[in-house]
DNA sequence: TAACACTCGGAAAGCGCTCTCCAACCCCGA
DNA sequence: TCGGGGTTGGAGAGCGCTTTCCGAGTGTTA
């Protein structure tokens, strides 16, 4: 079945008595069309069951009606099970939801790349230029990442989900991360904590170090010059290890912010291990106010970032520079939320 | 920088002083090239910066080596809420974690549509056939799909991640639910439980059906003929309720078994609320091994679903039917485990 | 040396579509 | 009745690539 030749415009064209070049215009809605015609050509459309070829179509129009969503990481590899992890952590799926939910509507489709190595990179930015998508909504993962360079430089319509780490003139969306983190630093001082830490993710990772910066500065404005900190990379049992260092280090600590909430479910896990109870010993708040909040016991206080919203605004951005590539690059950050629940 | 025309074969064959055809073998790696002339060819492809341009080689060849990952869901409207749910669920992000894992190897590339109504389904359809994507991977929600049937009748290569409602010819993986169920059920059985009830999807969801079937029959092979069951929809909301209903319904139970994580963790809140402790008072049982369940205080026993490799295997099976599209139809079932924690 | 079988590279025909020209036609005023 | 302006539809030239078909060149055998 795959054999039968599915209906062309010539076919179509054959159907109704005219030409190709006016069933493409009935079909593209370009006026000029005598009403007559226009009926007898949608019936032949109706008749023969014709699809448009969109391949064909993209070809001259140099227009696909997809959009690329890049993940880029310089570390892994093949089958690395980082990627695994990266796509069963909510985050991945609630970008993509942000997306798809302008997208969608505009009929635009997602073509999902993952690109490890700089070969990768070099072939992805050529597909992009050749037209193999309008645009790309840009994940960069590594600290510091030649993609977007690439990108703006190859003249492709691209959008960063969070800020470059090295300045590069492209679109991008991002959350103020600094202020969510001075966000749980008040919250922390306010409920009385005193000896307090903070777990962050890796320096070289600008959302992370922004979360570090904003977290000492407003500690610094109260008084607090010095936080005693771990560093974990993000992920649950991270957390967990960091947490037990900190203990080590700070026996009396009573509160401490850690940078995501995934480490901080494994920050609660070595809490309970050595017997402290959360928040009356030491109060816990997280980041990110994913699912895992809710679900840990007790619930994370944590700071909202609102990741679906960032999203869309990226997709937005996207087709708005696609329609207009003079347009100024521009920037949206979001602003965080303190989310309070029972760890702090 | 978007108007500057990129080299094409043409160009190549120019500067490296052969024909296009010669060009396109020499890429292409088609022998009967003589070794000189692939060497120059080389060299001219490297000094424009020539990248093919995959539209055009598609329109010809018939191949994209794109895969369509199709979330078909005739319910949800354009921004329906539910998608993002549905995405923001690790359920979505192992499922594309275990398809990029082979795909990526292939340099294919995964393009997600989402089809909501029988008109988008329609034209996916229409594209698919006319050579969008080589294939397409199929997540069905809605209890009864027409999606199926309409790409087999399309010819579309197309394979399915759960069972598809009514019997289609079309190739498949899935998960043994009920075995899954039944497991489940030994286990709450072999911890002496003796009022056991269950928490259940939708009925009209075959991978829920399985489930409570393979769990009903268990029971009864042990004496419990009649087993107290709630019904709620995956979500941990819908979890918290049903638990409340059962145990209005059933005051002294002793244990449960919940048919996802999710509805478990609401399951626990609602037990918690109660003032029941788990497992003394009531063992819980829940089912994916999703991140959730490590989440849960207590951690939660669940079924493990194998689903990233379940959606790895699914690829293979949709790239071996490309490859051959008389190939016999296949089905491939994943056997299910329980993982022990501490919630039963 | 002639006849034959091969190997290799080029010319050109598409893949299915859009869109620029251009010819044909209509209506109007002079 | 004729000429000018405005529509409308068709012919055909591509978009960038693959691939068939052929002719030219090479080496081998009688």
């Amino acid at each position: 079945m795959r054999t039968e030749r599915l209906p062309t415009l010539e076919d179509v064209a054959r159907v109704a008595g005219v030409s190709r070049a006016t069933v493409s215009r009935v079909i593209n809605g370009i006026r000029n069309v005598d009403p007559q015609l226009h009926e007898v050509v949608w019936d032949a459309v109706g008749r023969t069951g014709y699809v448009p070829n969109r391949l064909a179509r993209s070809l001259v129009t140099r227009r696909t009606g997809t959009v690329a969503l890049v993940v880029s990481d310089s570390e892994s590899h093949d089958d690395d099970p980082f990627m695994g992890r990266f796509f069963a952590d909510p985050y991945f799926g609630r970008v993509v939801g942000g997306l798809m939910s302008v997208l969608r509507a505009q009929g635009i489709q997602l073509a999902l790349q993952i690109v490890g190595s700089d070969d990768v990179r070099k072939r992805l930015v050529g597909d992009l230029r050749n037209g193999q998508a309008d645009g790309a909504i840009v994940l960069s993962l590594p600290p510091v990442d030649p993609l977007p360079r690439m990108l703006t430089e190859g003249g492709v319509p691209a959008v960063l989900i969070g800020r470059p780490a090295e300045p590069v003139p492209i679109d991008y969306v991002d959350l103020a991360n600094d202020t969510g983190a001075a966000l749980a630093a008040q919250h922390l001082l306010s409920r009385g904590r005193q000896r307090i830490g903070m777990i962050s993710g890796p320096a070289d990772v600008p959302a992370s170090s922004d979360r570090i910066a904003g977290f000492r500065r407003e500690l610094a404005r109260h008084g607090h010059g010095w936080v005693p900190t771990e560093t974990g990379n993000f992920t649950r049992d991270s957390g967990e290890t960091a947490m037990r260092a900190l203990l080590a280090a700070v026996p009396d600590l009573d509160g401490v912010f850690v940078a995501n909430d995934l480490m901080a479910l494994g920050a609660l896990a070595a809490l309970r291990e050595s017997a402290r109870q959360v928040p009356s010993d030491v109060a816990v708040v997280g980041f990110d106010d994913s699912s895992a909040a809710v679900a840990a016991s007790p619930a994370l206080t944590t700071i909202r970032h609102p990741l679906e919203d960032m999203a869309a605004e990226a997709a937005r951005l996207l087709l708005a520079r696609i329609e207009d590539p003079a347009m100024r690059v521009s920037s949206v950050i979001y602003e965080p939320a303190l989310v309070e629940r029972d760890s702090a």
